[in-house]
DNA sequence: GAGCATGATGTAAACGTTTACATCGCTGCA
DNA sequence: TGCAGCGATGTAAACGTTTACATCATGCTC
């Protein structure tokens, strides 16, 4: 079971059996060999607590993330678990940190059970972050944005792909916009909304803005869809926060008779693997969700490596407009 | 940083820091007060290779999976989390074994990580878990088949869904029906064709099978769709054993001109998110995929608890037939 | 043949906790 | 006064590794 039963069995020190199976030069090679067949012959395996508590490596990095909910978040795991897998890293998902003192009790308890830190969490602020987070602990935080202490950060696109997706609109001759919000202090559904407002400030400065709420679910963007007509006029085409709150507008509009994309326009954000499936398909801005997992986890191997290196600039990630029929 | 420091500052012992940091009867409640007060001041976070090496406790448990792609796993990473969560437990994922002695290596290194592991491999069998799982560590299998060992189990009931889709299909007055299968030598696959074949011999026994191969991508059903008129006519039904399949033949039926449902019905397995927006929309069998993870999590965490109750016998959990447009 | 580098192996300390056991100071009672 | 009992606190061992350092045998050089 232990180090020590080995190193009894096959007649030796526990350190010679520590060497021969972490492979240490100077080592005779036939008690190398002897050692390890006495190891597996026993079914040994290393005790990985022990063993982190003296190396100070647990060759696990946690990710904290706010929800598991939907397809963003399983690919975001996707790719931060492809990256870890290839550094040969394991991945210890932590999720759902209603207020923001239970965020930080799990920020206190991976102390010692983790290499490193990805953050993804709306309760994370400097403060926050200084309270909770063990110090020292190489942390990179994703689409999220933190005022003070300077970490290193990565996000998506989000402002670029909103601007993005009205200059095509305004391109294809649309003018009356309206923009189906997503939930009000959310890093993602603000930034959106902020590119939505300046690029309809820059394009077509005589247009009014036309924001409805939502909350990134379907059901909210079904109301939206449903309450487009309370102020008269139809716009000439909606640019939904997120895919999700398209296809639920999609339905509602249908259930009115406005049919898509002959009668009004409208877009999403994401492009969620159904956005190509429903009809018609959904014009939209793609987000390579999986790469923000991933690239966060290479920065913050890297971080791992070398913990004094300067810190990165904030990154984010491209976004690309992909145009469906749901745009004529 | 360590709890020596604590207790210096304090002005008391070591043991009496542990015992106000876990709550522990017999303290005069001032000092533990001000013990607690001198840790949260200092930022004391207790090291947790440490504690785990001592108290033999991780709270964490390990879910082995073969894969992270799609919504299946999205699901059942979402299910086993919550549960989790409810209990303090954190989640360790590990995915992608590409070889049985990849996934033995897994097993091995989660010793003295994990308090429990929660499995579904396709290397799984009785040897290699013997070989490789450590001794005395809770175990449950999902959606895997072990014929040696006894292990406790929790499946979906692959082959309760595919006769009662079967017997779905028959009553609706369908006769000469078609079968995608999955890939070979996969547990969900096979338990789904062989309900297809029982129920089509059982039910129709004047009807020959008719399987055309696929191996659960899109890609495939999209070739499945292509050659379904290779033998001559047309089946009137196709039933695929699963949902991308599914998907991928409308596809392919779409661009040959044939309708579903007027030409031909067209059925799925799993229910994934997109199979109620496409259109039309799919038949097929409900599988609640998150309550796998949450009960093979409880059943885990039961385990820990007692580990030498006995072994509960397999579960498995009931699926339901969804039905929709796509078969009339 | 003495001295010395070299390479293999052993000894023991260290990592940061928890906890069994020892100690100490009180209180109450005979 | 002396002692049992008890509650609060301290001491030190234990958990299972890794690794700096010590030891030892060996062969080489002069």
């Amino acid at each position: 079971m232990t180090v020590k039963d080995v190193a009894k069995a096959a007649g030796v020190s526990v350190a010679s059996v520590s060497r021969a199976l972490n492979g240490h030069k100077n080592m005779a090679e036939d008690t190398r060999e002897r050692i390890l067949g006495v190891a597996t012959r026993m079914r040994y395996m290393p005790n990985g607590a022990a063993r982190s508590l003296i190396t100070k490596r647990t060759h696990t990095i946690g990710a904290v993330l706010p929800d598991l909910h939907g397809e963003f978040f399983s690919e975001l795991i996707r790719g931060m678990d492809s990256a870890a897998r290839a550094r040969g890293l394991h991945l210890l998902v932590s999720s759902s940190h209603g207020s923001a003192s239970e965020a930080g009790d799990v920020l206190r308890t991976l102390r010692g059970r983790v290499d490193g830190l990805l953050i993804m969490s709306p309760h994370a602020d400097a403060d926050m972050l200084a309270d909770n987070l063990p110090p020292g602990l190489p942390t990179v935080l994703m689409n999220t944005r933190v005022s003070g202490g300077n970490f290193p950060a990565i996000s998506i696109d989000n402002y670029g792909g909103a601007t993005a997706m009205m200059r095509h609109l305004v391109e294809r001759g649309y003018r009356r916009i309206a923009f189906i919000a997503g939930p009000p202090n959310n890093f993602d559904a603000d930034e959106r909304l902020l590119g939505y407002r300046n690029a309809l400030a820059e394009l077509l400065p005589a247009q009014h803005e036309w924001v409805l709420p939502g909350n990134f679910s379907e059901e909210s963007g079904y109301r939206a869809g449903m309450d487009i007509r309370a102020n008269g006029a139809l716009p000439q085409a909606i640019f939904a926060a997120n895919d999700m709150m398209a296809i639920g507008c999609l339905f509602a509009l249908g259930e009115q008779g406005i049919n898509v994309p002959d009668d009004i326009a409208l877009t999403g954000f994401d492009d969620i693997p159904i956005a190509r499936y429903i009809s018609p398909p959904l014009t939209t801005v793609r987000v390579r969700i999986a790469d923000l997992g991933r690239r966060a986890l290479e920065e913050l191997a890297a971080l791992i490596e070398q913990p004094d290196d300067d810190v990165a600039a904030p990154a984010s990630l491209g976004v690309e407009i992909v145009v469906r029929r749901s745009c004529s």
